[in-house]
DNA sequence: TTAAGTGCAAACGCTTTGCAGTTCA
DNA sequence: TGAACTGCAAAGCGTTTGCACTTAA
């Protein structure tokens, strides 16, 4: 089986009455700034970094400042439902929903486009690992740059 | 095969004169703090932040900036010599001889180590995204963090 | 000799934090 | 009501840069 195509399974948090009772569950509130930057980043089809994400809540609701974009984002985390990530680009770090399934992504240098893949392929450098490297793999970081199907015409 | 263990090849330049001539051929001078740099980076055997490798230099030579550090970073970085890389451990960028191999990082969440590893796994990722995901990848970064082998006991 | 390179200190961009005021439960 | 949360502004941190001085070739 190849692995699947750019599409991929969403976190299991789907809509803000379950954000809501998740934040409650574990003693947080859910507030307009949370509400906001969890709506940007579930509708993001790719990595955005904390200025970006800041920007659009901003044009839902403009009095949200960027610390409290930089608050939710590190409380999210923490509940792991989102991921920082530092895909090379440049010094900033860029953010997405938190994935249930292992994926890489494919970064094209010369589009710029991100894209994610879910499927077989990390769990084969998961297992080649434990055979090879007596290795326990936990967190699988694979950032590959180059050119996309489409860019290379 | 199975992938090489920890040990790699190391970069083709050797010693003071080879990077000196090297940098001289592309219209640099060799001075203290780049010299300084290139040694701390060739003896160390693991990712170096900026800061560390300004102290380390400044055990040799107080004199050293570590304003200069950064720019022979940056200039070796331009001719190849050294690769810039952030493995998640914290804010900081770490730095490394350029291997002419492709490689891969262990990251152990337990001990701290972090090994390269040379092999064939990097060499199947560039082949199966080239099938499956028609991708020509150019730079694949792998990190992966978890337990190493003498840790696992 | 002189352009390349340096140390120093100040500036930079991204991120975090202290605090007083606000808001959700 | 009161603890959680926010906006604001200032601080923090790693990194870069302007400038006058120094140095390698």
């Amino acid at each position: 089986m190849a692995d699947a195509g750019v599409s991929y399974t969403i976190a299991t948090v789907e809509n803000a009455t379950e954000i809501g009772s998740l934040l409650r569950d574990h003693g947080y509130r859910l507030t307009s700034p949370r509400w906001q930057v969890w709506s940007v980043l579930r509708s993001a089809n790719r990595h955005l970094t904390a200025e970006e994400i800041a920007h659009k809540v901003n044009d839902a609701d403009p009095t949200v400042n960027i610390s409290s974009v930089y608050r939710s984002l590190t409380l999210f985390e923490e509940l792991d439902l989102v991921r920082e990530s530092h895909l090379g680009i440049d010094g900033s770090a860029r953010w997405e929903i938190a994935h249930p399934d292992d994926h890489f992504h494919l970064v094209c240098r010369r589009c710029g486009s991100v894209n994610h893949h879910v499927g077989e392929l990390v769990e084969q450098i998961r297992s080649h690992l434990g055979d090879h490297h007596a290795f326990a793999a936990e967190n699988i970081d694979l950032v590959v740059t180059g050119v996309c199907g489409d860019c290379l015409g």
